[in-house]
DNA sequence: GATTAGTAAGACAGCGCTATCTCAAAGTCG
DNA sequence: CGACTTTGAGATAGCGCTGTCTTACTAATC
């Protein structure tokens, strides 16, 4: 009698389903991945005798006998913006009852990082990606083209053939808020942008193309490429005040620079709304209880990263989404601070 | 001639490598592996074949042959708290250039869901599992028994054979703060927790001790198993306030649970640290610059990931890190509103 | 009733890598 | 100097699964 071999797992493989349930391995195996030639008595039994034996595929033989795997990466420019978490887990909670495996890679806002993860995760054989707008580096669209894998854009919309991409307008956000700022008779209007990614340019250029339709003089830009933080959201507006004491309507790319300006409003004692009008982006957690509330434009990000991952699906199903360029939209959370 | 097999992924194999180094394959996988019975001339020639010819090991076919992937499964029990961001994303820095992938998995605060998630990410035959506190059901402490991968406890301290964590004492940082508090002449505190966890009990705990040893009567305790955050705060700080006026010391669990109170406060007229003093936990991105800003613990999760990553990485070179329970402390962060 | 088409099940051969065993060459010792 | 250990490299045999080709059968057609 031969030993049993000391390298395998110890876990039951598909050829004792298949043995146990009186059908060949590849019997079991296209009655275990629902394949439509398998008599359906027979799918019964295999299935029966799976669970029975408690069988658990193993994902590394399907994935090198295939060359493809069952796992999904997502790509975001950061997890410390509270925004991107959402979308994370409503893409999780899409993809991971489906049997995907769901890769989180981070790049920080860098394109040189987000090539290397690309040409790393590719190593992997993802099955479908979901990306983070259409801002990245020409190596990296390469690399995608090349590897032939499904991907989906996030957050940002194009009118594409073959890109699939789930998001909504930045540039008609920033209009919208341009539109209400001056609605609420704001005349000295600014745009306090940082981490200066390709999202906060384009409600850049949607606040300020309101803002010449309206007939008046662009907004003051205050921009920096750090990262968006609660506390450089003060200094900049501690720098504002000092350079433009006349400004009376703020825009903040995110919510965390309008909350650090409030707090030095606070302390400094300028009046919010009546001096000037702050208005944030995102509606992060918080804003609806700060001092005073803040009005901010809700972006859908936890039904983006949903759609997103369900678009992915039907690609991976071979079927294109009936939109392909779906517009979720957004929500201006009018509240106390203008 | 024989057809070239379709379902080849097309990358170069090592096959190819060892051929072009002018040695076998299994040498070539020595040599890339850093295995030492390789001659040095030979491991350079490898590698420089593997250079030219851009060979990426195909993951799937490595953790088929040894059964044991190279990747690393994090349990947190919320993204939603920028805490376990901060130790994901250490972890990911120290591990992602080791060349191991990290695999991510939320169990929102649920028993269930953790056991869930650990069952389903065994079958990828993690080579380490990295996990958040020791409160776990019998279940999922047996199924990690039982895989007999090497795991390391994050965030809270256990001093036990074969047991390896690395964190700081809840209980200490309670009671750190219940004596803060004391020290600014306070004598009717409070103690308010969301979500109760593991980890919000203890710190609760400590303080408590910390105020009977003063010989104080304990501290009221305002409990919810919500989730924390800020609106939860406000509310918390509202009811407290109703069934308890005269109280002149808070301590919240989390941060965002005082950030929502500070707010109310604001609100209200209460005065912030005159009337009562406030505390929060963990130190969260804009607790500095809070109005008033805000005392807190600061937390070490970001070293917590780091080092609990590094101690993994001992223990899967077959090492046992010198110092099995790692307590990395805390430091309280004395501000304005106290 | 013979031929064709269609369908379900199986045989076979890997996917790309590593564990294990084997063997030759070099080094070690009394 | 011969027997014994050590060392480096290769041969072999899978890991557990799926793609592809083949075969056995049933149903449909004239």
């Amino acid at each position: 009698m031969k030993h049993t071999p000391s390298r395998a797992t110890g876990r039951p493989t598909l050829a004792q389903v298949a043995a146990r349930a009186g059908v060949s391995q590849i019997t079991a195996s296209r009655a275990l991945r629902s394949i439509a030639t398998v008599d359906p008595q027979l799918a019964i039994r295999v299935h029966d005798a799976a669970k029975a034996l408690a069988y658990v595929p193993n994902p590394a033989a399907r994935t090198l006998a295939s060359a493809r795997s069952h796992s999904i990466l997502v790509l975001v420019p950061a997890l410390s913006n509270h925004l991107f978490i959402e979308t994370l887990e409503a893409v999780q909670d899409v993809l991971r009852p489906r049997g995907f495996e769901v890769l989180i890679g981070n790049y920080h806002y860098r394109q040189d990082e987000e090539e290397e993860l690309i040409r790393n995760y590719l190593s992997f054989q993802p099955c479908g990606i979901l990306l983070t707008g259409f801002n990245r580096s020409e190596t990296a669209a390469q690399l995608l083209t090349n590897a032939g894998v499904p991907c989906v854009y996030m957050m940002e919309l194009r009118q594409e053939e073959g890109i699939v991409c789930v998001g909504f307008s930045q540039e008609a956000a920033g209009a919208k808020v341009a539109d209400h700022l001056l609605s609420r008779g704001r005349r000295k209007l600014v745009f306090v942008g940082a981490q200066l990614d390709a999202r906060v340019l384009q409600r850049r250029d949607g606040y300020q193309q309101a803002i010449a339709r309206a007939g008046l003089s662009p907004a003051i830009e205050i921009m920096t490429p750090e990262p968006s933080s609660v506390e450089l959201g003060g200094d900049l507006f501690n720098q504002l005040l000092a350079a433009h004491p006349d400004t009376d309507g703020i825009f903040f790319c995110n919510d965390d620079l309008a909350f650090g300006a409030s707090f030095e409003a606070l302390r400094k004692g300028v009046a919010i709304p009546e001096r000037i009008s702050v208005v944030g982006f995102n509606d992060l957690p918080g804003a609806g209880q700060m001092v005073p509330r803040l009005t901010s434009v809700r972006t859908p990000r936890a039904t983006i990263g949903q759609q997103a991952a369900a678009s992915l699906l039907k690609l991976l199903d071979g079927e294109t989404p009936e939109i392909p360029a779906l517009d979720l939209g957004f929500e201006l959370m009018i509240r106390e601070s203008s």
